[in-house]
DNA sequence: TTGTACGCGTTATCAT
DNA sequence: ATGATAACGCGTACAA
């Protein structure tokens, strides 16, 4: 209501508008007596006055807002990034607008418009993609309108959308995980798989394929199970695998939370985790650290993949896509213990 | 670079500038012939027209965004609240800008003051408070000078600043908790009572006092160790409770991640949870649903508390505060097995 | 139903 | 160093 402006701090100072402005903002050359100075900052104070931040967002042409788009940020991983990328916004000066999709590519692609609207500098985009072209070409669309805007984007996962990426090693992580666990003494290996399209398990899969290849080892089709990419996916999938009889001493899940289903299925079955059958997972989210036994995982630095991608976005524009890599490194803890 | 406005899309329709903004805002009394409406809308897809939600809002004289300030986004209780906040903003067509302070007052108060700028049209506020009347005065008022402009707050915890507020069920919930404790046959109760300052922790500690005293039984002084609101917390203070070799059939941590940190140690030092020493916990976080053994704890249910809290500041404005109370429902689980 | 013109609160350009 | 004043992009009385 006593919506206090900037003419109503210089008309009590005595000055006007522009020295006003100037006094407050202190930009750059600052050209304005202090004693008059003094006597702006004095009557703002004492009108209580907030710049509207919409109103020198339209003045200056640049807004001090940057948007992160997550699958849903009541996920430990998402919400472990987004710490990350509220750290690196408040370092720079922005605020971050968050949008939650709950994996819905459509209210992603909504978001990114709001999010053009709203004139946001960035927009971060984290979360894996599926193979489905006909929505990855759309999504591919709105930020490339994004962008044309003059926003800068940067997505976390893997290079798919030729724009700055911070590629989490999906495929060396898993493919270090399974050479750990060969060395470990494990030799026959199943998968928790996730979804078909799922691009992020099937990285980590193929990886995983891959690592064990080199030692002469291998993943046979029927120990691959797939399901959803969330803990009752893993709970589930490992229900099946064990149901079906599968001679199998360690089993690898996709990511984190479905391990912690695989592993309460193994409980469920009466099968003990880690003396009876190993398990794995992917991400090392920080709050499943205390689980019993604990587990082994590939460590994904998820605070930093969030500061990298916010930084990628504030760096000047590069001319190509700028894709950078984060180590991810593997875990042995007591859900795969050495096998003699 | 190519900022394409609404006069660019007059022109290219042919009309004038009112008319474009009436067919494309479409607001309530939209009065443009259908004709021209069509000619407006191929013109802005044409032109590839993004309105500038900046621009509007200062026409308008109101914003679509609300805040969101948490202590720790990454912390799967305030994810989870955000996961609330977020869905409810969607659901009113609202952009949440997430603040995350790292439990820093200095920050929760330059946050409210750039919302306060950004003229968000409300803030949720979570997390818990502490009794430094200094810190919460200036708190207060930086909540009063907001809600002096407009804005509309909630708060999510204990009714402290005299805004509408979603009050989670603390004593109520620990009180249960330690009656159904007692009921399971436990007699002899520790606690790790968090931070001395903490509220939540205190309505807790007092409500588990309570809740004893109604059976008779009682919490001896020494048996309380305040710590950390944290795993790490939970872990030392329970290392500190075994350490002086009180004699304790059961802790009440006054959170679940203190809880899983006092389970940690329970282990560490030979002492087998459940059979050997009770745990509860309070949140009932989900991502800890798995832990083994299961986490006895009370529930809260924090996704709906996000959603009440964000309903409350878009409702009417109300001349006394509102206190929305929510309930907490006791879970036993395998933490604490009956006592025989 | 449509168009004209003003106002929203700042920043920035150009004189002074 | 300071002060008018023109943008910025849009909504909306008011007039036509």
């Amino acid at each position: 209501m006593p919506s206090v402006t900037l003419s109503d701090v210089a008309r009590e100072a005595g000055v006007s508008l522009a020295t006003a402005s100037r006094a407050i903002n202190g930009s750059a050359n600052r050209t304005v007596r202090p004693e008059l100075r003094e006597r702006v900052l004095a009557a703002a104070a004492a009108l209580h006055y907030s710049p509207d931040a919409n109103a020198q967002a339209m003045a200056r042409g640049r807004t001090t807002t940057i948007g992160l788009i997550v699958h849903d940020i009541a996920d430990p991983y998402f919400s472990s990034i987004a710490a990350g990328v509220t750290a690196a916004a408040e370092q720079a000066g922005l605020m971050v607008t968050l949008a939650s999709t709950g994996h819905d590519p459509e209210r992603e692609i909504a978001f990114i418009e709001v999010l053009q609207s709203q004139r946001a500098r960035a927009i971060v985009m984290a979360g894996g993609r599926t193979d489905d072209e006909a929505v990855n070409d759309r999504l591919r669309a709105a930020l490339a309108a994004y962008r044309a805007g003059g926003g800068a984007v940067a997505m976390i996962g893997q290079p798919l959308f030729d724009v700055d990426t911070v590629v989490i090693e999906n495929a060396a992580g898993a493919a270090d995980l399974a050479g750990a666990l060969h060395g470990a003494g494990y030799r026959r290996f199943a998968a928790l798989a996730g979804p078909a399209g799922h691009l992020t398990a099937r990285d980590r899969m193929d990886g995983f394929a891959a690592g064990l290849a080199t030692h002469d080892a291998a993943l046979s089709p029927e120990h691959i199970v797939r399901s959803a990419f969330t803990r009752d996916g893993g709970y589930e999938g490992m229900r099946q695998l064990l149901e079906s009889g599968a001679a199998v001493d360690v089993v690898f899940a996709v990511n984190d939370v479905m391990a912690v289903g695989a592993m309460a299925a193994a409980r469920d079955a009466g099968v003990a985790v880690g003396t009876g059958i190993g398990i794995a997972g992917f991400d090392d989210i920080v709050t499943l650290r205390d689980l019993t036994p604990s587990l082994t995982t590939v460590r994904v630095p998820l605070l930093e993949v969030g500061t990298a991608a916010t930084e990628l976005t504030l760096a000047e524009p590069a001319l190509e896509p700028r894709i950078q890599q984060v180590a991810s490194t593997v875990v042995l803890r007591d859900s795969t213990p050495p096998r003699t």
